[in-house]
DNA sequence: CATGAATGAGCCTTCATTCAT
DNA sequence: AATGAATGAAGGCTCATTCAT
């Protein structure tokens, strides 16, 4: 290990604990010195590479929504139909945060609610995952797939808000159980808003394996 | 002015500065101090009224939610049509926040993402303001005005979600101007999600077992 | 005693005690603790009263030289003859000094050369006790009682500059034992630079080019 | 240029950098980072040369407190007259704080008041430096150049506790301008100071009861 | 020799909270 | 009932200093 390496997975380490720390007790309830005890690092270096308490905050996300952001692009390059990418990427990212539960925590309990934070790098990336959503939802509409009359803004607005709702009782209340099992509900209201009114026959594009959503590469699509 | 009437409006006297102050510094940067100093007030008095800093946070729902319950249901009562019933209510939560927006702030920034929060007076006024969504929705079903096949839960979660997240936004980056503004759109979504399917059968591209799995049992499926 | 009187000793109390600890560790070796715990008070008091470590320091000369000035204008006003005054004063400051060790050790060797003291309110107590220096050296030369041709600016500095430099020494080294008999000593040079040069004419040695000061070599001197 | 000499430049190169910090912000507001930086070089390596953030700070006037002994014992071998010496060294040490203005801050702003200090090889320079002084005293003394009845101490003490004092106002609010400014008028004060006392008889103010300096206040005073 | 990196130690400062009046 | 005053407790942040490479 290199000493560029060493000095990431420090960094790693360090936020990985920070996220631990802060999802548990809030942010000001927790102490620099709890996180670099947590991680065995000192109170010092800390500082070295996140210069602020509240910077170490924002930096948490930084490197896992860019995880994410690729994870999702990648993927939705082997799915076809716009509500198939509907799907997938709803379900990608409660799986995301199903996996990182703490940093979910600190993504939609504290930061979403921090203006500063709207100012950062980190911000930035989040703002690129949402371009995502709005991407599929018009070359669904331009694909003709969906509604026209489709104000995209208010719709995303509807994901967006529904998941997080659904996400935020998930970690304040525990239920559900496990988030994926909101999945198929989600992806109801989501149909519900972009299908068409008159549609018939039937749309034969789902037919198959929409579990995954993720269509083999070769896969036979339907000419629509 | 008795002197039980002195003491209370010197305590609404303290919620509403309270709310000001912690709207536009958040929680922690805020001091009692700042708060005793913009009420007229001393700090010892507002822990005579409110024992905890934190408490004095929670105390700030408390009697406008109630007034808020209050208006909702005596003007439901003066409406027909489940439909009706929840654009009312909607319209009615957005005027609320709009002509709050510093309780709102403390509301939606602050209060729900606090665990502790839950096991408070005030956040029993809350749920006893959800029970009115979820009321018109049963309602709504029963009378066959609204499809049957719907989770109320996840409804009321878009409804609640997605309002909220618009609300979120207005506070945080002025977007939209007036929250009323976002009164159709919101209302359209309901609609759609609420609306029974005239037409048959149903959205071919949910055919299958995929994804959805909410379809009646005996739904007829499309070939495929 | 009154609350306010109560609070004035507390101050009063603080003062003394950050006198005597700065003057023995300087101002960075000391730590409010230290102040707090000797003057029987605590931290949150001291920053109550003087609001950061720096103004306390800054406050300690305030009401001391105020009381110096007080006395010197009083007894002043009992002296005839501008020379009397002279030794007058300089022997109330070389007193006032030995008297408080402490104060003077903070004022010489750590206030005088901090430039942000000279923004200062106990700064300008300071400057008035300079005018009177300058005042009597006015009054002096008026009266035909000093030369004429004096720069008071510098026969000033003179005087200041000395009395702190022996007064430093004194802080310093513990030479002299006391200050005061360095009074006469003093003096003799205050009269020295005042007095009228009766003789005539000037002293030889300064006819000439004393412009450099560095005469070529072969310079014919004076006899001396 | 040898290993050697490339190791005393970069201590030149440190020690120039360190006065130049430290006279802008003062010792304590100075960090070592700060002139490992702006001396390109690194902490470490300060810490190599000087052991000691204090120790940097009094090894600062160890060389140039000797070159300029070495320029004032040069010079002053040229010059003939006691009186002269002194307005030569007077000169040489103004234009030495006029040429080297960080050192001299550093030198009477900070060094002069630490009791640290004098135990240092670089105070050793210095009190080397006053001994010229002393010496030139003395030999204008024996020659009969000076007064006889004069206290070698004093006289020094008023040389240098002027000057400095000048030197600080310089320093401090930029008043002179110019140091060399001054030079004729501290010129004027040493003259007063040893010059002989041709007149006869003595200073008439001088005569009686100045012990007190308060006169009562019926005293007969003499005519001035 | 030079230095990047790590850290122990500590201080100033802030408040929530209490209490005597 | 109301409050001015006092403080205990704690935390963010900074550096001088060390050491492994």
């Amino acid at each position: 290990m290199t000493g560029m390496e060493k000095i990431e997975a420090r960094k790693v380490k360090i936020l990985e604990t920070a996220a631990k720390v802060f999802s548990k007790k809030g942010f000001q309830d927790t102490t620099i010195s709890e996180i670099a005890k947590a991680s065995r690092t000192s109170e010092a270096s800390i500082y070295d590479y996140f210069t602020t308490k509240e910077n170490l905050l924002f930096s948490i996300p930084l490197e896992l929504m860019r995880q994410l952001h690729d994870v999702m692009e990648y993927h939705l390059k082997l799915i076809r139909g716009s509500i198939n990418k509907v799907y997938a990427v709803m379900n990608m990212q409660l799986m995301f945060y199903q996996e990182h539960p703490e940093f979910t925590a600190v993504l939609l309990l504290i930061l979403k609610h921090n203006r500063r934070f709207i100012d950062t790098e980190s911000h930035k990336e989040i703002r690129k995952n949402l371009r995502i959503f709005d991407r599929i939802i018009e070359e669904g509409v331009q694909s003709g797939e969906f509604r026209e009359n489709i104000n995209p803004y208010y719709v995303r607005s509807t994901f967006i808000g529904t998941m997080e709702h659904i996400v935020i009782n998930w970690l304040m209340v525990g239920n559900p159980k496990n988030l994926l099992d909101a999945s198929d509900q989600l992806f109801d209201i989501c149909v519900k808003l972009l299908e068409k009114d008159e549609k018939l026959p039937a749309c034969p594009f789902l037919s198959g394996n929409c579990g995954s959503g993720v269509l083999p590469e070769n896969a036979e699509l339907p000419a629509g």
